[in-house]
RNA sequence: GGAGACGUGGCCGAGCCAGGUUGAAGGCGCUUCCCUGCUAAGGAAGUAACGUCGUAAGGCGUUCGUGGGUUCAAAUCCCACCGUCUCCGCCA
């Protein structure tokens, strides 16, 4: 949600930075206008609040004297007032309600360093490391649908009679690799960032405090019977792990990092990337998240940054990393970084992390602020999210890139304490 | 799932059953000042967030788990929801 004081004192400079994201900028003037009028109701009912205070004190002290009579009349005039507070009240309500709703639907300002452009294909690549295209054998450009199934450690067709499409079973030594990359994606971040473990499943009222709900409930898995939701990223939970809390300067910036599973219906891409892990319903994700101060948000977004990009590299997979267009950022970020990996049996390049500053965005919204050190008051945190690791893709792509010509599949070296003794998938007999 | 108790400021804890200068006693903690060779002890003052008006000082309003209701007036009465604790049941 954006600063409503920002919108009231510089309504062009917020219709600039959103029009970057190629994003409709009248909603704006109608907040201006709803808030103008919002405020000079509130004025006024809150005169009236303060007149009917007022008089109830006198009604009592009449009481307590006897006057029963005086006290009468005054609680007539009060009774009056109290009409029409409640009228002018029940109007600011409304208004206020409206420019919220009007306020959760526009998308955070774009940072100036953001790249301009509206759609992906202006988004600018950083860099691209390790990648030869013309280095690959040929054993290596098999998808890994066909590599995985012949080696029985991904099971689509049995996943997909008990869950329906879109939904994968790992076995045997997949699902192996897929803990020891869940484990390997904890551990290299254990130096910095608390590792929590929280609930899959949340309330509305959480999935509402980050935003994502109610714009994006078609995405979302609802348990009717106990109304939850099950949750499509961990930035739910950690966001809300502190929702509504004052946190002290000196815990800044506080790091946390969780692997959970998250789910996804997909709905707006049904019948795309349907092969193999490219999309499915549910995954495992270990995400980073940071909250901060505004001072810190530069370096802590670098720090995600590399740390996701990192494990990436170590092991051994071909990537690039994005720095995304304006009209490309989710709603929520300020800038954001992708980085993709290569998968060479799918031949394309996969999204296995999204590195989003977002400012005092969702802090505003989940109201969450720090107390500055020699400042009064409390300021709004800055937040910051990157998968960590997101297990379905990087699985994919470990299983093509090493592909051997044999057959087998080799583990990449970085992976090999967590495997038990396990440094390849044998060759299908 | 059943029965009961409860939810007050950074923390503890009164007030609620008899609604009325109670934004809320008292204590702890914290900040500043005084005293003191240092520390401890002691004394004084201050110590919520948010909204809005104001250059400011400050004014007004909202907030006693959340949301409704009753009333001239609600921390106090009523209803719903959320949560905590105790006992019983069930359970990995």
């Amino acid at each position: 949600m954006l600063d409503i004081k920002l919108i009231r004192t510089d309504p062009e400079a917020v219709k600039a930075a959103i029009a970057r994201r190629g994003d409709d900028t009248s909603s704006i003037d109608e907040v201006v206008e709803l808030d103008t009028r919002v405020r000079a109701i509130g004025t006024e009912r809150d005169d009236i609040r303060a007149e009917v205070k007022q008089l109830s004190k006198q009604v009592g002290l009449l009481h307590k004297e006897g006057r029963g009579d005086d006290a009468a009349a005054l609680q007539d005039q009060s009774r009056a007032l109290g009409e029409r507070e409640k009228a002018l009240s029940d109007e600011a309500d409304d208004l206020a309600a409206t420019i919220r709703s009007l306020l959760l639907n526009v998308a955070n300002m774009p940072a100036p360093e953001a790249p301009d452009g509206l759609t992906e294909d202006d988004n600018l690549e950083l860099r691209v490391e390790n990648f030869d295209p013309a280095g690959y054998a040929d054993h290596q450009r098999v998808p890994h649908w066909e590599v995985a199934e012949a080696l029985g450690i991904l099971d689509v067709d049995r996943a997909v009679r008990m869950s329906g499409s879109m939904f994968v079973m790992y076995r045997g030594a997949g699902a192996r690799l897929l803990r020891a990359l869940i484990a390997y994606g904890l551990d290299r971040n254990r130096d910095a960032f608390e590792e929590v473990r929280p609930p899959t499943v949340v309330k509305t009222e959480t999935m509402i405090g980050t935003g994502h709900l109610p714009k994006f409930a078609d995405d979302a898995y609802h348990l009717e019977r106990d109304d939850l939701w099950a949750i499509p990223t961990a930035e739910v939970p950690l966001t809300s792990m502190v929702a509504g809390e004052i946190l002290d300067q000196a815990e800044l910036p506080l790091r946390l990092m969780a692997h959970t599973s998250c789910f996804r219906r997909e709905a707006g891409s049904a019948g795309r990337d349907t092969r193999g892990l490219l999309r499915v319903h549910e995954f495992d994700k270990v995400e980073l998240y940071a909250f901060c101060t505004p001072d810190q948000a530069q370096e802590m977004h670098m720090e995600i940054l590399g740390r996701a990009e990192s494990a990436i590299s170590d092991l051994g997979l071909a990537h690039r990393v994005l720095d995304l267009a304006c009209g490309d950022i989710s709603g929520a970020g300020a800038r954001t970084f992708d980085i993709e990996v290569f998968a060479p049996g799918a031949d394309r390049w996969l999204e296995v992390s999204s590195v989003s500053w977002c400012t005092d965005y969702q802090a505003r919204r989940a109201n969450i602020r720090y107390r500055p050190e020699g400042e009064k008051g409390t300021r709004f945190v800055h937040s910051l999210n990157g998968s960590g690791l997101a297990v379905p893709r990087v699985w994919a792509a470990i299983i093509e890139t090493y592909r051997q010509a044999d057959g087998s599949v080799r583990m990449p070296e970085v992976l090999l304490p967590y495997l038990g003794g396990m440094t390849e998938i044998p060759a299908p007999a």
